[in-house]
DNA sequence: GTTATTAATCGTAATATTGCAATATAACAA
DNA sequence: TTGTTATATTGCAATATTACGATTAATAAC
């Protein structure tokens, strides 16, 4: 039906399942990227990095932003974005969790 | 256009939007953990655990053996699952990169 | 052989995503 | 006020995803 079943897995899978969908598509990935590459709060010109019409560009910023892999702030008539570490963070955890547990066990039976 | 443009980015950065699409569903974040819970290969009763349809959760099986995530060999009448280590950890080593990218600068400029 | 069991595939409906042109909005400058 | 610049929103077409009933394929048990 192209709509998901949340309502049967837990409010963390859900969590973790919206932000790798957020990280699922490369345009993402090219802009998180992006921002960590220059160190600084980027102030608009991630336009002019990728190669996306400018409303696509902001749809995209709108859904890392809904997740909260990136915040934005008006700075006069540009709008200055950065990551927010908590987020990734989150992402490093689980994923770092999971490799733990399977380090731990050394399943070897495929 | 519901397509994405995957030739204006890296190998690098296709390759880890694909592995974090196919995180990017709750189903498919509970399969993964109950891979990982039961310890050893799971021959066959994921649909058991979750509320879906044979042919959904089939889908969804299907999805994360196609980027590496699970590998699955035919036993008898059932097919034994278990998660490829090796993939795992490549989003874990990515994330863990990102983070520690993001602690080395300490941008707290938003 | 027949029958049961398990899992994949097909077909299809409902919904979501991607991308962009056109337009709107907001802040600033002259 | 008018124009300019930067970003967001709207509307829409093309495509993808999600979910499941029905069916199929493959092995196992008899």
């Amino acid at each position: 039906m192209g709509i998901s079943k949340t309502e049967n897995f837990t409010a963390k899978q859900n969590g973790i399942a919206n932000l790798a969908k957020a990280v699922g598509h490369p345009a993402r990935v090219a802009i998180i990227e992006y921002l960590i590459k220059r160190k600084t709060c980027v102030c608009g010109d991630i336009v002019n990095e990728l190669s996306l019409a400018q409303p696509t560009i902001s749809q995209h910023l709108k859904e890392l932003k809904n997740v909260g892999l990136i915040k934005g702030t008006i700075e006069g008539t540009s709008v200055c974005y950065c990551i927010d570490d908590k987020t990734v963070q989150k992402l490093t955890d689980y994923f770092t969790s999971l490799s733990a547990k399977l380090i731990n066990q050394k399943t070897t039976c495929c």
